[in-house]
Formats: C-alpha cells, sequence, structure tokens
DNA sequence: CGGCTTTCGATGCAACTGCATCTATGTAGA
DNA sequence: TCTACATAGATGCAGTTGCATCGAAAGCCG
C-alpha cells in the first residue's frame, strides 16, 4: 500500500510540476536541479562527476545535460588546472536569471502539491519515514 | 524538505526495482503494472483507455506499450461486438507466467527496500500521508 | 621510464518518449 | 440524412535516454 502511493504519488505531483513549467514555458525539473547544485558551487565551480552522485543521475546524463546547459548559455566549461581530463562548470547570469524564474514557478507548484495540504507536523513525519527509506537512511 | 525528499526517495527507490528486474533479465516495470491490470480484468479483458488513467500514462504510451506485449505473446487484442474504434486487451498464459516471475523479483524487492525499514505503524501513517497528497485525496 | 589500470567525460547506435496529427468509428443536432 | 463534432487508438518525426564503448589524461608499480 504504502509502495505503490509511494509511487503513484511522486510521479503525479511530479507530472504536474513539469506541466506548471511547460505552461510557463519553462524547461524541464531537472535543469533547475542542475542549475541550484551548480549555483550552490558558487564561483569556484563544480566538477561534473560530482553531480552524478547529487542529482541521482548516470555519467551520460549528466554529460549531456550540461552540454545542453552551456549550449543556452547556462553554465560555461572550464579547464581545471591540474587535471586535463576533467573540467569545472559555472553558472552563468543567464543561468542564474532562468533558475530565478523557475523557481518562481516551482516554489509555488510545490507549495500548492505539498505544502498546503499538509500541515507543519504531517510535513515533518512525511520527511522523516522517508528519510528511513533513503539510502543511506536518516533518522 | 519533505518535497526534495519524495523526489529523490522514490527516483531512488524504484530505480533499484528496475535494477533489480534487469539483474533477472527481466521488462521494465512499466510491463509489471500493464500485466497486473490486465490481469485484474480477467477473461473479460480490459479497454485501453481505461488503462490511461489507471497506470497514469499518456495514450500513445499506452498504445505503443500494448504493442511490445503483443509482439512479446504476452496479451491479446480482441475486437469489441459493439464499438468498430475500439479493442479489449486480454491477458495471456505467457503473461501470466511473466508477471508472476516479476512479482518474485519485485515484491521481494518492496519487501527489502521498504517493508523491512519501517513498522507497521509507520507503514500506515505515511501511506496516510500520501494519501492527503493524491489528487483527489485520500483520507 | 614503461606498461597496466583507473578515472573523467564524450559519443554512436538503438530504443523510447513527447508532440502533433491522422484514421476510423461513433454520436448528436439541424 | 447530412454535417459537425467527439472518442479510440496508431504513428511520423524530433528529441531524449540507455547501453556500450571510446579517447585522453592520471595514477600505480616494477
Amino acid at each position: 500500500m504504502a509502495w505503490a502511493r509511494l509511487m503513484r504519488v511522486s510521479r503525479q505531483l511530479s507530472e504536474k510540476v513539469e506541466d506548471a513549467l511547460k505552461r510557463g514555458d519553462l524547461p524541464p525539473l531537472a535543469w533547475y536541479d542542475a542549475l541550484h547544485e551548480i549555483a550552490a558551487a558558487g564561483e569556484a565551480g563544480i566538477r561534473p562527476f560530482l553531480l552524478i552522485d547529487r542529482m541521482l543521475l548516470v555519467q551520460y546524463n549528466v554529460s549531456r545535460l550540461l552540454a545542453r546547459l552551456e549550449g543556452e548559455g547556462l553554465i560555461e566549461k572550464l579547464e581545471v588546472p591540474g587535471d586535463g581530463r576533467g573540467q569545472t562548470v559555472r553558472i552563468t547570469e543567464a543561468g542564474r536569471d532562468l533558475r530565478r524564474r523557475m523557481w518562481a514557478v516551482y516554489g509555488q507548484a510545490i507549495d500548492g502539491l505539498v505544502g498546503r495540504k499538509l500541515g507543519t507536523a504531517d510535513l515533518e513525519t512525511l520527511a522523516r519515514l522517508l528519510g528511513k527509506l533513503r539510502d543511506p537512511p536518516v533518522d
């Protein structure tokens, strides 16, 4: 029961968020996640292989997502001084701007879909229970 | 917090289930869901458009999924007496067999990923909270 | 140094998805 | 009946993902 509901609800909710973004002529949620992580790394930027774990994506999807973001001028790729293989990706001003515009839609969608449906205590309980299902678990 | 965790945990878990199925040389989870719904309809079969809502898929994905299942001999398509547009899909013996073999892996994965991580009370609470997020909500 | 293995990231190809549209049948209203 | 619209399902095309593999740069070890 809990399993089935978890699968259905999560799909239903992320679909609604994607729809909201589409209605606002904005790119998919994955772009937001990436811009969020990259923005959090600041001016120093972040190594793509670190994004693999943080975004729960496989290597080739990160590679391609970053290629698209770069193509749109949302991030820039920089050489890494000590390592000729790697690169560092850093958010651009256009990237920060898009992230802000996406958050305006995304944040509001989350609020409507979750924040207004559960009280503070329920939200905390839900987060705690889900934490136990995480790998590694968080208590 | 709850939102982010819901997104991450659900993706992480369904990925693990898909991995388990792959390791067993079994098709993706969506095939199980479809076979499950179709099997539940029994000998009478079920109309594809009913699967759209039940599986949270869009029309063309149902159409193609059913085409694949039929191609593998897991279901059969029957004409509908009173309606020349539509069809009825019914599970075959091969379909029932595959569903059983998938469940052996799937069910065990669910148990390991969820059943053994939360007690009965927690599972019930989780299901209840998720129910409130559903559309339409279930209390 | 010289070969062997590992790590970082990109990519060719096949399968799958999203989007729009199509065909065919059914329904309703003038 | 004839026309307009609605519903069931399929499909062409472009974009995306999965899978395997590649190339290039490090790291390791005799």
